[in-house]
DNA sequence: CGGGTACGTAACCACTTAGGTACATTGCTC
DNA sequence: GAGCAATGTACCTAAGTGGTTACGTACCCG
């Protein structure tokens, strides 16, 4: 979990994955999607990859990165309690507005 | 959605949301739960509130943090794309079991 | 085998960040 | 107003992070 969100934390770390998530791609084609140099692309693939939101396949010299959205399922059950919160306090505040129209009348 | 996720990435700062799900607190309470010094928990307060993720209540020389979990709904909506590729990918996996099952009939 | 391609890693620098100590501020209480 | 309590801020230091350039390595192709 830790390691997940420190690496979201990043925004090119999430463009990333937001290219990943339309089709694979090599680590050239995504360091050329960004506005930073290879070698730091390569990093931040790196990080990706030991957070376990992306795997690689070797295809001659290239290397294809694939996302692996099972990893922020655990993002996902972290935020089960909270998603409980604020969905009771949404509810809250459509009563109030109904409650307000109905004053209105 | 940035200053979220930064402030997310940060253990203590998650801890600190943990113990404002169940009940507001005071930042000195806030401090004695966690292992660093005061003035440490003060600046994550201020990462907290910046991000949007809690409010601040004045009580005499007291200030009361209480959870906003609205915050998180940018979390919450940022992974919706990527939820449901990993539930396709689990509908997948089901599919498999189920086929594998009747293959070992 | 020589050369080009696609990567990753090492070394280095600038900047940010997390933590601590010391201090300032605000508000109650006597 | 003096004194204590609760908290935030300033300042410093150590460590981490992101970026770059230079270099090493694996692979295909002639």
């Amino acid at each position: 979990m830790d390691a997940v969100l420190q690496a979201l934390a990043d925004e090119s770390r999430r463009t990333v994955l937001e290219i990943l998530r339309d089709h694979p791609a090599s680590a050239g084609e995504l360091a050329a999607a960004l506005p930073i140099a290879r070698p730091g692309v390569s990093r931040h693939l790196r990080v990706l990859r030991e957070a376990g939101l992306v795997d690689v396949r070797q295809d001659a010299q290239r290397r294809i990165y694939t996302l692996r959205p099972e990893a922020l399922v655990e993002v996902d059950e972290w935020l089960g309690p909270y998603r409980r919160l604020w969905e009771s306090r949404l509810d809250a505040l459509h009563t109030e507005i109904a409650r307000g129209k109905k004053a209105r009348r």
